[in-house]
DNA sequence: CTTATGACTATGA
DNA sequence: TTCATAGCCATAA
């Protein structure tokens, strides 16, 4: 079975672990396509959902932004889904990449 | 085959 | 610091 570059950008997506985040790049990396985070991107509208076992809203910019026009009821709904993680904000409203940021086999 | 689109990232002003 | 633009590459038509 051929896996599209959406399947490989879920199974990646799947490996991180609750109350951690990790970038668009990062995750392309670990696919193997360092320079197509924004098919990771598709590949997260494109997903099943966190219900579909894609817990897309772990997922954010280089710089610890979330996603623009996030549609999980909202993107304050976004935020309060990571909160509950235990993932930390900045007072700017972005992820705390330097607390939360996931890095591949941990 | 080419063209258009996009939940990105890096760079410059 | 923020904002705008260019480049990147997979997928669809």
């Amino acid at each position: 079975m051929e896996r599209s570059f959406f399947e490989r950008a879920h199974d990646v997506v799947r490996q991180v672990p609750r109350g951690r985040v990790a970038t668009y790049g990062q995750v392309a990396r670990l696919m193997g396509a360092p320079r197509c985070a924004r098919q990771v991107g598709f590949a997260m509208h494109a997903s099943p959902g966190v219900a579909g076992g894609m817990p897309c809203h772990r997922v954010v910019f280089a710089d610890g932004s979330l996603a623009p026009g996030f549609a999980f009821g909202g993107p304050g709904e976004q935020r309060r889904m990571l909160e509950s993680e235990g993932v930390a904000f900045l007072p700017d409203g972005r992820v705390d990449l330097a607390r939360c940021a996931w890095e591949a086999g941990r």
